[in-house]
DNA sequence: GTTGACCTTGGAGTAGACTCTAAGGTTTAT
DNA sequence: ATAAACCTTAGAGTCTACTCCAAGGTCAAC
């Protein structure tokens, strides 16, 4: 049985995080105590610890949500329920992974194209190619680089 | 010289968007007309057009501003100003990429772990890894997974 | 002379995940 | 008895990048 400030330092989070995951339906307190306190039980703690390990693989309070829906009547439901949310999440996070990719590999290219150094940015590739290039074509940087002289 | 409508088409962007950068300092248009139109100038143009390239390698608006407040005295400015401000980005990103391709391990890892057939959910092995495994240290079940039978 | 397509302004709403504030009640120690 | 360290609530604020709304002004066409 622990008070709100305890689990939050247990688990390293603030106990204010803890009032707004109940306030969103994650986790609610088993019980109050007399003055009103919320009290946590072992297995609210064991929730609690569910919903931080799906937030380190990358899941989204909404999708816990889901993620707990199914959990607390797993009874009634199939591995299929189950790995469809995963696998829903995966396509999302290569997606997502996908677009950084294209976005680095154009930085890339802006500061390969750049000498950095101490002369005027009047020549700057970086600046040119912001004001002209075709967007997402900045090939034509990688070829030509300029000197710091 | 453009009023709100046209530039926003042209450039397939809501007019509203280019209030907004207005409000937040990016691009504010040179003239009014008579009856208080916004009218943009090709320069006004140009500069729209450097934003979305910016945005078109994953520059938020706040870099943005940087960028644009580098390029409009490029003169006193010098190639590593520049350079910094991409490298910066090219930080972040690859930073963010790395905490994605983290979730997508582990994310895979539980995938593999589940058979996804239409047996309960009660030996889930997702379910189980969120329930009690140490967070991120989910290659126990890579090992061992379940047969739909 | 009215319809329709444009434009103006200020302000509110959206999503996600908190984080903080104000104003007050409770418990424990000194 | 009073300070500190807790706890309560409702509600506001943060960040990003828009997007939408209401109420109204302007302009060209028919
Ligand atoms: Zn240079
Ligand atoms: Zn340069
Ligand atoms: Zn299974
Ligand atoms: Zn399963």
């Amino acid at each position: 049985m622990f008070r709100i400030g305890e689990l939050a330092k247990q688990h390293g989070i603030n106990a204010d995080t803890l009032r707004f995951y109940e306030k969103h339906g994650l986790l609610a307190p088993s019980a109050r105590s007399d003055n009103g306190y919320r009290v946590y039980s072992r297995d609210d703690a064991q929730r609690l610890a569910f919903i931080l390990r799906a937030k380190a693989v990358g899941f989204s309070l909404g999708e816990i949500t889901e993620l707990l829906s199914i959990e607390v009547n797993k009874s009634q439901r199939v591995c299929s329920d189950v790995k469809d949310v995963v696998d829903d999440k995966l396509m999302k996070v290569s997606e997502k992974i996908a677009e950084l990719e294209r976005f680095r590999f154009s930085l890339q290219l802006l500061s390969d194209g750049c000498c950095g150094g101490s002369h005027s940015a009047e020549h700057c590739t970086i600046l040119q190619a912001l004001e002209s290039c075709e967007p997402a074509d900045f090939s034509q940087l990688a070829a030509e680089t300029h000197a710091d002289s």
